[in-house]
DNA sequence: GCCGAGTATGAACGACCGTTCACGCAGAAG
DNA sequence: CTTCTGCGTGAACGGTCGTTCATACTCGGC
């Protein structure tokens, strides 16, 4: 048989979430090997058969929620017609969703990235600069047809600073949000695709 | 002499601000006592003349940040009148420009206040909570007097959302924010306000 | 029934952690 | 001049870190 990295996949995903769990609470470097085994059954050895290393896992967690921030903001492309208003509140609304959906993975990405090793720190750093980039994009768009406009606000170019606030307020609504509170998880990521638009004056 | 707590502050001051860099780019537990006593040229153990802990040192750099910013907002408040829209835009300029002037402070506060001990940890989160409930508050009266509508956003009790809008947009400033780009911290403060008054449908 | 691959154990590795402590030294106070 | 206090050193403390390794068990394929 050819060199077999993947283990058997049951245990490697067990770590995976276990880790994931960790990391959120106690972040990585606050986190040691010895609790992440306890938290799976294991013992400190056997984990290094489903991962080479303590940060390999980091890696596997962030890469992963990358790869589905990823679908999500191109699958909520692809089913919105090509008018950026339709386009920025359907991305706002899919994308705080999706962090209200995923608040560990999300809190983990954006706040333990800095541990990896530069190799994939660098990977990481593009993908982020890619999301912004394609909001920055769409309000771009949008105002050079007329839908969204910037130009009262007293400085030129004040699209990257509109969509950093736009893509903020999505990002970080897991750290406020309450599942147990008044308002649902669609509520809050409909009223977020609506302060977008606000943001980018391009409201009905 | 009385019970002398503190040191002599020059060598005091240096443990603070080389806590602040090193905790700002490896982390409250990615940063070593060792690599901290580099830092200032001491031993390991001359940094416990100053302080009692490094959990201390932590809870001194954040403590510090955070009287920083209740002074930056109430100083703001009081030199505006009592008009809403007046007070979201010069809080919202005023803090944006807080932000920019001390990133590593703010980063490490809102990043690492974390691995406080409870007691100290809770005491942050109060702190914090109350920086929410303020421009929450304005929002609030902003709305009751008519001058800020939430009402077409299709949700109850959007000023909670909206506020965390304005506040993540401002907080996170620093993150994207580059000294050498094109726009002053001025120019974005102020934009910062403007936006603010967006997201609350204030504008003029 | 044997074998090899996959997975686990438990002990151990050297390194490093936050913190303590006995001690030395400079300079102000008496 | 002596004494005391504040601040520093350097060595050491016990503990924990991420990782490795010899060994053993289990189980599907021959």
């Amino acid at each position: 048989m050819v060199v077999n990295i993947r283990s058997s996949n049951q245990t490697r995903e067990r770590i995976h979430d276990a880790g994931l769990a960790l990391f959120n609470e106690r972040g990585y470097t606050g986190t040691t090997v010895r609790e992440l085994a306890d938290a799976v059954d294991l013992t400190p050895g056997a984990i290094y058969n489903h991962y080479p290393s303590k940060e390999s896992l980091l890696f596997a967690i962030i890469d992963r929620v990358h790869d589905e921030a990823d679908t999500i903001l191109s699958e909520t492309l692809r089913g919105v017609g090509n008018d950026p208003v339709a386009q920025l509140e359907a991305l706002a609304c899919a994308f705080t969703a999706f962090h209200i959906a995923r608040p560990r993975e999300t809190r983990v990405a954006n706040r333990d990235y800095i541990y990896l090793p530069s190799g994939e720190r660098d990977s990481v750093v593009r993908r982020r600069r890619r999301v912004r980039a394609l909001f920055a994009e769409v309000l771009r768009d949008g105002e050079r047809r007329g839908h969204f406009s910037f130009g009262d606000l007293g400085s030129e170019d004040a699209v990257q600073a509109a969509s950093m606030a736009i893509l903020n307020m999505v990002v970080l609504v897991a750290e406020w949000f309450d599942p147990a509170g008044p308002r649902s998880a669609d509520d809050t990521s409909a009223l977020h695709g609506r302060l977008a638009l606000r943001i980018a004056r391009g409201g009905r």
